[in-house]
DNA sequence: AAATAATTCTTTAAGCTTCAAGTAAATTGG
DNA sequence: CCAATTTACTTGAAGCTTAAAGAATTATTT
């Protein structure tokens, strides 16, 4: 804390640059990575990233969730599972239906065809991702682990904190 | 290398678990962060965030830079650009002309009021980043930058790869 | 110089994404 | 039980994003 002349807190401009830089590095690592199983997604099985994550979602679970598990699951908004939901039941990879015991929740899952792409393609997924991060050594991948735990925590931590103090 | 009953080499399924956790992990850290920061610019400046990275990308040029320097620094595609550079030009944040030695190229910058709100929302948003990764000890944060840089580094290679035998 | 190729950017269509507002159903509290 | 609140999902508008095709200009090759 620095105090001025007058024995009062001052802001001064603290230094967060490497912060920054380390935000930005994240970011640029996410979006090349992204981008290269985007464009193989496509290229190989003519799928969007957004449909392969979904179905992604819905291979870990037999019995299929609800549209809210998914939305908290992928981050994303309520109504943007709808629209890709209403998209996977189209060309036949989800199945749809209204929960029996309460009826504001649709409860979806994949069906036969939609589970067998999936799996073709996670098979390829996952040697992509170990291609992608071939030079991290076993250590490293550990390490890499454990510093995003750490990140993840803190920045949900900050959230929470911004959440209550509007 | 596993070889069968008749010598012959066979692809035996690779574990490749923990790169995949990897890749779920940063990618989650991303998409968390970036969904704060976006909510925070929204709130606090209603701006978006495509329109905030264009800005700082241009910020730290002080005579322009051309669309397709600002479709690779963002790492988007050049359609991308062009519709929010239209809209940045519409709300006279960014100011547009044609190059005059290169009639293809269309020379972008800030304007002096683009500018100044640029500088405004930084200064704010360089706060929220370092209390987004406030937990991380200045080691942790070297540490992360390094594997990143090392991340980014074999992700690249990857893609060049794939690039060369389609 | 003319043809060819490469580049820069724009346009279009489709899909993704968010936010905010709205509908329907279930839960809670009097 | 009934009113108020909460929860689950949908809808609509605006903006973002990509991929692919096209237009204009510049660079290269013959």
């Amino acid at each position: 804390m620095i105090l001025d002349s007058e024995t009062k807190a001052v802001e001064l401009p603290e230094d967060h640059g490497d912060e920054l830089r380390l935000w930005l590095r994240l970011l640029t690592c996410t979006t090349l990575i992204e981008g290269e199983v985007r464009s193989r997604l496509r290229e190989r099985f003519d799928v969007t990233l957004p449909r392969f994550d979904l179905m992604a979602q819905l291979d870990k679970v037999p019995d299929g969730m609800t549209l809210s598990d998914v939305s908290k699951r992928m981050m994303v908004s309520n109504g943007n599972v709808t629209g890709l939901v209403e998209r996977l039941v189209e060309s036949g990879h989800v199945d749809r239906r209204t929960s029996d015991t309460d009826r504001r929740v649709q409860v979806i899952r994949l069906t036969k065809l939609g589970r067998a792409e999936f799996r073709r393609m996670a098979e390829e997924h996952e040697t992509w991702i170990s291609e992608i991060f071939t030079d991290l050594t076993p250590k490293d991948v550990r390490e890499l682990m454990r510093l995003l735990a750490k990140t993840k925590g803190s920045a949900q931590k900050a959230g929470q904190k911004a959440a209550k103090v509007p």
